[in-house]
DNA sequence: ACCTGAACACCGTTCAAGT
DNA sequence: ACCTGAACACCGTTCAAGT
C-alpha cells in the first residue's frame, strides 16, 4: 500500500531525466521525430509539459539526451565485438562495428536526422570515437592517419550515410515502366542505370537499390583504400 | 508612371514562385534556416503570410523548391567545366564538378540540412545525376558500377558531407589546453590525436580540423578506389 | 487570377504559484 | 525539490471574402 497516493489515483513513478529521455525516444520510434513534442511528451510520462523543464533546460538539451541515448545504444550493442587480435585484423573489427552500429540505427529511423542536427559531442560520443581510434591505431595508423580516416567515414563510424534523393520511387520497388520511360526521353544515362542495376541485384529479392549493399559498397571502398595506407 | 498604384503606394513587383523562392533563399542565408517562416517571408516579399499559398502549396514544397534553387545553383557553377577528353580524365572531371558544387554550398550553409531533408528528386536533380553517370560511364564504368559510385559518394556528389559531432571546439580554434587535459585523462587515443593532428596541419594556418581538407581526403579515397574498378 | 483578414489548432517557453 | 496553471509569442494552415 503507497503511503500518500491519492485514492483513485495511480501512484506514478517519478519524473526523472532518464525517464523523460526514454519517452521521447518511444515517441520517435511511433511516430516519426516530428511527433516528439514538449506537450506530448509531458503527457505520454504523466505529467503537465511544464514539469519536463525540470529535468531538461529545453527542447534543445532534450534531443542532445535522445542523441545520447542512442550512442549508448550503439556502444552497448557494439561491446561484444573482441579488439583485434593482430594489426591485420582492424578492418574486420571495424567493419563489424560499424554494420552493428547500423542495425540499431535501422531500429530508430528518425536517429540519424537527430544526430546530423546535433554539434556538441558528449563523453558518450567521445568515448565511441576513442575506442575506434584505438582499433586503427592498433591496426598501424598515426593519429594523423587516424584522424583523416574518422573524417573520410563521416557518418558511416556511426553506422549511417544518409540518402540523398531517391529517383523513380521507393527502394525495394520496381520502377514503373511508364515512369522510367518518361526518365528515359530526358536521361538517357539514368534510364540506362536503372535497368542495369535492377537486373544486377542478385535474385532480384531487394529489387532496386538495396540500400545495406550500397552501404557496404561504400564503407568498403573507403576501409580497403585506408588499409592500403598503412604504414607497415 | 505606373497606371494604377495609390498615391504614395510603391507600385510592387507582383509576387510569383520565382520570386518567393529566391526570397526564401535569402532569408535562409542571412538568419539561418530556422529564421525562414512563412510569416516572415510574406512579409520581405511585401505580402501577406497567406498569398504565399496561392504560389507554393505548403511549406514542405516551399522546401523542396529552395532545394531545387540551390541545384540549379549547382548545375550553374558546373557548366564551365568540359567533358573529359579521354577515359582516363574522368576522374579529374569529376573531382572538380563536386569541389565546385561545394564552392556553391559553403556559400548557403543551410542548404546542406535542407537537401538531405527532401526524399523526392526534381528534374533538376536527375538531369545533375544524369550527366555525372555520363562521366563515369565515359570513364569506362558500367552502369552498375556507376550506380554503386552515386551512393558511395552520396551527398558528396553534390559537394558536402556533413560533419558529425565536432569535440573539442569550433573548427580552426586551437582546443583549449585544460579541455584537452579534461578528456587525456578519460580519452586517451581522442587526445593523442587531437595533439598530433593539430601539428600536422600545414603551416598551422587553418587550425585542428579544416574541412575542406578532410572533404578532399575522403574525396579522393572513394575517386581513388572506385578508379582501381575501371573495367580497363 | 491573385491577394487578404480572421480564425484555428498547434508550438516552445516564462513565471509566479502551489505542495 | 518537484510539479502546475495561466499566459505569451510564436508557428503553419483553412476558408470565406475581397478586388
Amino acid at each position: 500500500m503507497s503511503a500518500e497516493a491519492p485514492a483513485g489515483t495511480e501512484p506514478r513513478t517519478p519524473l526523472s531525466r532518464d525517464r523523460v529521455l526514454r519517452a521521447a525516444v518511444d515517441i520517435a520510434d511511433k511516430g516519426g521525430i516530428a511527433s516528439l513534442t514538449m506537450r506530448r511528451l509531458g503527457e505520454t510520462v504523466g505529467a503537465e509539459a511544464m514539469s519536463l523543464y525540470y529535468h531538461v533546460a529545453n527542447k534543445e538539451a532534450l534531443l542532445d539526451g535522445v542523441a545520447d541515448v542512442m550512442i549508448a545504444e550503439i556502444v552497448d550493442a557494439v561491446a561484444d565485438i573482441p579488439a583485434p587480435p593482430d594489426a591485420a585484423a582492424w578492418k574486420g573489427v571495424m567493419r563489424s562495428r560499424i554494420l552493428t552500429a547500423r542495425e540499431v540505427l535501422l531500429r530508430h529511423p528518425w536517429a540519424p536526422g537527430v544526430l546530423q542536427s546535433r554539434t556538441a559531442a558528449s563523453p558518450a560520443v567521445l568515448s565511441y570515437i576513442d575506442t575506434t581510434l584505438g582499433i586503427m591505431v592498433a591496426g598501424g595508423f598515426t593519429y594523423d592517419q587516424a584522424h583523416h580516416a574518422m573524417h573520410a567515414l563521416g557518418s558511416r563510424a556511426f553506422g549511417f550515410a544518409q540518402e540523398l534523393f531517391n529517383p523513380a520511387g521507393d527502394p525495394g520497388e520496381e520502377p514503373h515502366p511508364e515512369v522510367l520511360a518518361g526518365i528515359a526521353s530526358q536521361f538517357p544515362h539514368l534510364a540506362a542505370m536503372i535497368v542495369d542495376a535492377v537486373h544486377n541485384t542478385p535474385e532480384n529479392t531487394l529489387g532496386w537499390c538495396d540500400d545495406q549493399t550500397e552501404f557496404e559498397f561504400g564503407l568498403d571502398l573507403l576501409l580497403n583504400g585506408l588499409d592500403g595506407m598503412r604504414p607497415s
